[in-house]
DNA sequence: GTACTTGCAAACAGTTTGCATAGGC
DNA sequence: GCCTATGCAAACTGTTTGCAAGTAC
């Protein structure tokens, strides 16, 4: 997600209609760095949108992943979060704080992943996994 | 899960009983690169164990789990799945012939991640999610 | 006006739990 | 014999789905 307009337009042109809950959700995850579950989310939203619905949320949050708008992120065992920025990235989460921190490639074609430590941040435990086609198959 | 005497002691220092069941769970997971679901496990001990439920299925991989010897993974969205491997490592996931590849650490204190090729696999997506603790929580 | 979308409630699926019976030690 | 483990079924939880009413276009 880069920007409201983009996001917009590529809605219109797949088709998808703008209504309220759905700007809502864009709006709310537009530059938004804490990656937030849908509960998050419908909480958030549901101060000013008071009928929200979580089917809404969860709809809205497919709708956005399948145009490559949002990913969601599988970092804790029982819910999913969802994260704006698309672009290849890595997560740290800090068991102290609770905060997701960001690691981009930043134009990179590679990320030295060490086994202790990471700008600062004290590993306990790293979870990679890798989605494509093996030499056989390809 | 390096022997089986190993874990059979481990399991009996910490007060476990050694029952049947747990016992075909361990011998299935031994040297197991295949990274079963708790579905696969099942329903392959079932055959030699025809009451073997899934809750001894569970209880018995949460045990494991609880004491080092197994690691649950979140490759997929709807189950985990378990690794006898408690090394850090990465996982690769092929989508054409559905395996999934280990890549070992092998006494290195880094692995390089590439954006689009590593070791013959081509990467469609990354998810590396590290826990530990931020440099202002330490 | 015609779809598509919403919000509610019910369904779903993998995992976990409660409890009476079975069995390791 | 004691006490934990098993197996069944029911509960749980985040997510998904069905459907009547609402609404973007």
């Amino acid at each position: 997600m880069i920007s409201f307009e983009e996001t917009i337009q590529k809605l219109r042109s797949e088709g998808f209609k703008l209504t309220p809950q759905r700007l809502a959700v864009i709006r709310y995850m537009l530059g938004n760095t804490e990656h937030p579950s849908a509960l998050k989310i419908h909480k958030e939203l549901r101060r000013r949108y008071p009928t929200l619905s979580f089917s809404t949320v969860y709809n809205t949050l497919g709708m956005l992943e399948k145009i490559a708008e949002v990913q969601s992120l599988h970092i804790f065992d029982d819910y999913l979060n969802y994260d704006p920025n698309i672009q290849p990235h890595i997560h740290l989460y800090c068991k102290g704080c609770g905060n997701i921190y960001d690691i981009m490639f930043e134009g990179r074609d590679d990320v030295v992943v060490p086994r202790n430590e990471i700008e600062g941040f004290l590993i306990d435990s790293i979870g990679l996994v890798m989605k494509g086609t093996c030499k056989h198959c390809r």
